[in-house]
Formats: structure tokens, sequence, C-alpha cells
DNA sequence: ATGGTGACGTCGG
DNA sequence: GCCGACGCCACCA
């Protein structure tokens, strides 16, 4: 029994592939992702998918942020600043919840996934 | 069923 | 470039 319905699965399940493809160092937006997955309106249910990501240690959520590069779901994560740390882990710099060179460091499905 | 909310993004002013 | 409004869709009271 499962408490989400099959399409919603299929749009997780999507998701959570898409982001466990990130590579360390780099990230990516939740309108990319939704972009990629050809709901680009849907840019918000990326963010719930993330929600139940929270269960699978697999889909690395600490890399996605929105499209100004902000940790806007940081306030999600136990603890908050768990987000920016496994950023700046991976090398990546991170002040005031900003992304610092983010334009740089977007990795983008649409592209990376397209090249073979 | 209805209305409000949200880890977003686009558009018009 | 900032601000307000709308769209989109799932969840919750």
């Amino acid at each position: 029994m499962i408490s989400i319905n099959d399409k919603n699965k299929d749009f997780f399940q999507k998701v959570f592939e898409v982001v466990k493809l990130i590579p360390e160092g780099r990230v990516t937006s939740y309108g990319l992702i939704a972009n990629y997955l050809g709901s680009k309106k849907s840019s918000r249910m990326v963010g719930w998918a993330m929600n139940a990501s929270h269960k699978l240690l697999d889909v690395p959520a600490h890399r996605v942020v929105n499209r100004n590069g902000l940790l806007t779901g940081k306030n999600h994560f136990q603890p908050p600043s768990k987000m920016q740390e496994l950023l700046e882990k991976e090398g990546i710099i991170v002040i005031e919840d900003q992304i610092q060179n983010f334009k740089d460091l977007v990795w983008d499905p649409m592209v990376e996934l397209s090249l073979d």
C-alpha cells in the first residue's frame, strides 16, 4: 500500500534518478529538473519530491537549489546548516545561503544527459 | 469540496 | 532590477 499515486511515483522516481546523477561539487535547480522531466511549470513538485527524498540517503538533496542558487530548502534539513556543510565539503562556497559562482557550477540534466 | 500553503518559476509593471 | 500576481500540482486542515 503506497501513499502516493502511480503518476507521482513515476515523477518522484525520475527526480531521484536525476538528482543521484548530479556529480559532486555541482548543483542544479528545481526548475531544470522539472524542465528535464517535461513539466517545466511543476518545479514545485520537484521540491515536494525532495521532501520525500529524505528517506533515501542516495539522493543528495543538498545539491538541488532554486534558480537563484539560494539554499531555500536548507530549513528542511536536520539541522538546517547541514545543507551548506555538505556543499562546502564538496568544494562549493556558500555565503548567506547563496552559492558563490553558482552559474559556473550549474549541472543542467537537459544538457549533460543529452551528450550521450 | 474548499481554501491555504509550499524545498519554484515566469511574466508584467 | 525589484515587486506583485499568477500558474502548477500535491498535501493538509
